[in-house]
DNA sequence: GTGGTATAGTCCCTAAGGGACTATGTTGTC
DNA sequence: GACAACATAGTCCCTTAGGGACTATACCAC
């Protein structure tokens, strides 16, 4: 017998309701704004973020304000008092950690099954990611520095959300430029290839020195 | 008009498939392999473990031996040569850049709707989560460097990738305390904290330090 | 006035998530 | 040697998510 009962909003909802709380927006501003917010953290398909107001006024978080541009019809959305009350009891509580999908990063993973040079492809595919990445941050870094960025009032907690996102996209540039380097020193039949005990000797000694900083 | 062909098979099928390419398994030892391999860079629901063999040998890629333990039926799933085919071309194409999905982060990013002891709790939730990572990374390399690590003959190429999942927790726990440092210091209420504007160009230098690297 | 781009969505089929549920084998203990 | 506990080996099914095709109006430049 199943014993659910009214069964929680989803953490999607739960985000699109965060950026309800920013400020009132459409479905289409929330799609728009979507890939430069919440979509690095919680990333989603476009057309879920049309329902999920839909869904958050039911269970009676938001409200829609139906109005028009010309003769088209644009329904607004904004947070209801329930809402941000639901929203603030959600964000207190602790989160599930990070998970992360990384198809390069799986390829290489069975390189053994195709060729050396399928996992220099896909390490050089990641590379170019990390790259444009940080390029973007670069650009969003420098528009904050000097006073332009977009929502400059939350600046603090931007700050530190993108300070991940930075990080992990140097993590993966230099993780993907060292690993690039390995692999090209392979045969062309990765099965034959040395497994490099330095590097792993290196890796252990450092991940012990961030355990043992722990008091 | 839709005007879809066969449709590739999906990147989960492709990853259940590179396990079989290993060694033959059952759909259970699949499952449990998983959290440790194929999991860690592509995560899927358990259910989901259990149909993709089905679907591989409906589409040729992999055969099924039925065989009995005891009076328990349990079949054993292998790869067949037009499998190895299939599995060495999609390997060979470049895959697509990580996706990150990180409920803790997202949390400390709408930390303004709730309290800088919300922002307080998921940064220590993603803190532990790291240090746990950090410590299960160091027990499966102190057991490669002693001899006594599983699939020993796919170290080489198990070491690019754990590298890279280590670097990961690595830097997850370094900014996880960092932030916390930084949070700390907020006022109760998130948005009345000043954007830490060192950090920011501390930042921005180092995206700048790897990009002009590049020759 | 017309073509291109931005706005503002809907529809629908497939894939994935994930918990409840069932049943047998194996091992340790009193 | 009975029985509990745990490991093995899965099935079922409802909800959520992915993602591409499709539609239609508004705004702007030429």
């Amino acid at each position: 017998m199943l014993s659910r009962g009214k069964p929680e909003p989803s953490t999607a909802l739960f985000g699109v309701l965060g950026l309800l709380a920013v400020r009132p927006m459409s479905t289409y501003e929330l799609a728009k704004h979507f890939d430069r917010s919440l979509g690095r953290v919680w990333p989603r398909a476009r057309s879920k973020l049309f329902e999920a107001p839909k869904r958050l006024e039911e269970l009676g978080l938001a409200r829609s304000t139906p109005g028009l541009v010309g003769r088209r019809p644009r329904t607004v959305y904004s947070i209801t008092p329930k809402g941000r009350r639901a929203l603030a009891t959600w964000l207190a509580r602790p989160g599930s950690g990070p998970e992360l999908e990384f198809e390069q990063l799986l390829k290489v993973f069975f390189a053994e099954h195709a060729s050396t040079e399928a996992a220099v492809t896909n390490l050089e595919a990641a590379r170019d990611w990390a790259r444009a990445q940080i390029d973007e941050h670069i650009a969003v870094g420098r528009a904050y520095l000097e006073g332009t960025g977009t929502f400059q009032e939350r600046l603090a907690v931007n700050l530190i959300a993108g300070t991940f996102l930075a990080r992990f996209a140097m993590t993966v540039e230099q993780w993907a430029t060292w690993a690039l380097g390995v692999v090209q020193s392979w045969p062309d039949d990765p099965r034959k290839a040395a497994p490099n005990i330095a590097a792993l000797e290196q890796v252990v000694r450092e991940l012990e020195s961030i355990r043992t900083s722990r008091r």
